[in-house]
DNA sequence: GCAGGACTGGAGGGGCGCCTCCGGTTAGTG
DNA sequence: CACTAACCGGAGGCGCCCCTCCAGTCCTGC
């Protein structure tokens, strides 16, 4: 059951493997070809198969790089002054990382059973989100009926905004977030949001989603 | 510039053509196989192609026909008994909508800069929801920071919850209806939500959101 | 009922990404 | 230094979907 120990190279490659999907799955989103990683490695597309025999593989290696921002933003939220400072905090900063990194957010509206370390390094994120949440609730900032799936909630809601605004109006999920923030608060007065999409990022934002892969013009002959 | 007529055969296929991606995009989304559309139609890809040289032609082709829908779910919030209730149950019903057409419902999200009929479609629905938007602010129940463009905002956070919570928590996305209405409306009580997704149905979105394609064995040799 | 033009569908070339096979290369030990 | 097991990478088969070409079929107007 135990792996034996790499060849010096073969390391070596491993970790430029990792390295590059890292960067293609942040640029990118999940669905990059792995022939692309394999490129940007300076490796063979064997090479990757040979170490990471599944997609899912090399996605979990990816994706354990970044526990620590979670890690990190979790403990820096229980360290906050008080109960609501501490989840919406963290909220909005997981909701940031989600924005600047196209496809390893989704990592953690994702499951992967087959990988033990990695689950229970999500797990304990769970709970200590879990945690967040019921202090809020203790100190009446938050709404009784909010239930911790509301964040994996939020960070689908969070991604279809990102996928459909990313490149015309990049700011548009810190309105999302803004209000939906509003409506965890327990009897909170309507703040300031972070400002909407102008009309014409929107426009943009449309036309960008729609195929629009040119190309239409009628046949003719 | 103007079309001949179609042959009476022609037109019959266009229309079941036009059935059929009508039916694919709602089960599956626009990206279904262009050649699956045909087959359902009973027709060679070929005419297909003919009738709609370009992909989007055919998307507008379909969504105009849901049009309909949309225009009567405006056409009854206009005689709603107050602002509120025009707003929120527009909103509500166009979310409904979306969830319950899988692909089609993108189409408000959409332009297609080509097709005149359709973009003006587009554009009185638009209008006609502006129209709900300042009534609710007239009367005072809708925040006055709330702008029309926070409706395909809206759309995309939805269309994401959707998309990973179709099959496991199909009535996810009324949960995050119920707190974004929430955070429009001012002064709002904390007004009972949808029920959350429970943590075993999170988990199975989880699951299926990732590759999960099986396949994962080790070569086993 | 008979041209002839409009229409049809299937075959097939092309691109893309997945995944594997295999001949050549290299690290690392004795 | 020499040898062997581990490692490498490109070539290529496969499946999927896109889109087009063309020989045959079927309306429709006369």
């Amino acid at each position: 059951m135990v792996e034996p120990p790499l060849r010096a190279d073969a390391a070596r490659n491993r970790e430029r493997i990792v390295d590059a999907a890292c960067d293609a799955f942040a640029e990118r989103g999940f669905d990059v070809p792995l022939e692309e990683i394999a490129a940007r490695a300076g490796v063979g597309i064997a090479t990757l198969y040979r170490r990471f025999p599944t997609r899912d593989d090399l996605m979990v290696a990816a994706a354990s790089r970044k526990f620590d921002q979670y890690e990190l933003a979790l403990h820096e939220a229980r360290q906050a002054p008080d109960g609501w400072t501490g989840f919406a905090g963290y909220v909005q900063e997981v909701c940031r990382m989600q924005a600047a990194d196209a496809g390893l957010a989704d990592v953690l509206t994702m499951s992967f059973p087959g990988a033990r370390e990695f689950e229970a390094r999500r797990t304990a994120l769970y709970h200590g989100f879990v945690g967040l949440v019921e202090r809020a609730k203790a100190e009446g900032s938050l709404r009784d009926d909010y239930v911790p799936e509301d964040l994996p909630l939020m960070l689908m809601a969070n991604a279809g905004v990102l996928r459909g605004t990313a490149q015309a109006a990049p700011r548009a999920w810190q309105r999302l977030v803004g209000y939906l923030l509003q409506a965890f608060r327990t009897g909170g007065e309507a703040e300031p949001l972070p400002a909407a999409p102008t009309p014409r990022q929107t426009y943009r934002a449309m036309l960008r989603i729609s195929g629009c892969q040119g190309r239409s013009q009628p046949p003719q002959h």
